[in-house]
DNA sequence: AAGATACGTCAGCCTTGTTGACATTCCAAG
DNA sequence: CTTGGAATGTCAACAAGGCTGACGTATCTT
């Protein structure tokens, strides 16, 4: 018993596998959010605001719009970080050459440079991980991350997966 | 190059690569809490009630200072999340036998429900990516998990790890 | 008897989510 | 060409759930 197609064992599958699952994704997201949360907590701006920086950075020039579906906010709650950063001068905001309506965002060097502050402290804690756990172990991170995702979640993804920045 | 003690390719370890499990995780993290967050929307009560009744389920009897701990956040803050439970009666808070000073949290069989109700929906999602990336990619999965928290949450997470519940 | 610990509570603040209402801009149908 | 609907963005107000600070009450511990 215990066995499929392929003779491997379905234990991975029990409700307690599943339980360890899910309380190590819980305790791990407070790990890779904690590093950038420290220095966002100095310059008086919060985990939305490293969201926003982040994907500007990733789509420069992206539009309000397409942050909005990333992101999974209203507009409004958008709204008012991004205004900060604009103030602040982190993020600059242009009028649509094409649609007027539309408004494309681009980091400032400002900008740029809390990115690459806040990308720096999570990619160290991320370097750590995949080097403690392996190579073998990375692609299965990734495969189930993958796999857990919602179906938008996935397309939006996918859709940065491949891009050279 | 490229090449490591053991022979392996340290391609992995790239800023490319790391920005990619760094977005997976954070696109993944939002498909976990999803299914939660869609049943509690009805009943009035949010992500911060599930982690309460999540763990008092686990650990049945622990304490409002272990609770704490483990959740991370003040007193003042889960206290408001608790009262709501506790008036509710989904959580029953008994004086402490041998310290009276302490109390210690049980679910109600109504609290168990909702707690049920919560971890069938996310585990049926956990179980779903499980399937689908097989048992290597788990043992990757939890592997790097591991290896991204804080020292003190891997202290509560392996406490928690081999609970026969 | 004094101090430390566990817990609860009040008050007030901040971030970040939400709706609702409204202005602007664009586009397409009449 | 105009006009109405769709897309986009802004303002206002509210709620959840973090936070700090201050305080009160039991109860241990020394």
């Amino acid at each position: 018993m215990n066995d499929v197609a392929g003779g491997q064992s379905l234990l991975y599958l029990t409700d307690e596998q599943l339980r360890k699952g899910i309380e190590a994704m819980f305790f791990a997201y407070r790990g890779f959010t904690a590093d950038p949360d420290r220095i966002l907590e100095d310059k008086s701006y919060g985990r939305a605001h490293h969201r926003a920086v982040h994907f500007i950075h990733r789509s420069p020039g992206t539009t309000v719009n397409n942050l909005l579906s990333i992101l999974g906010v209203t507009k409004q709650s958008l709204n008012r970080v991004l205004r900060t950063l604009i103030e602040d001068g982190l993020v600059e905001s242009r009028v649509g050459k094409e649609d007027k309506r539309e408004r494309h965002l681009y980091l400032t060097e400002t900008g740029a440079a809390l990115e690459r502050e806040l990308s720096d402290a999570q990619r160290e804690r991320m370097r750590a991980a995949y080097r403690a756990a392996g190579p073998q172990a990375v692609a299965g991170f990734r495969q189930v991350l993958e796999a857990m995702m919602d179906v938008e979640m996935r397309r939006h993804y996918e859709a940065l997966k491949d891009k050279t920045t």
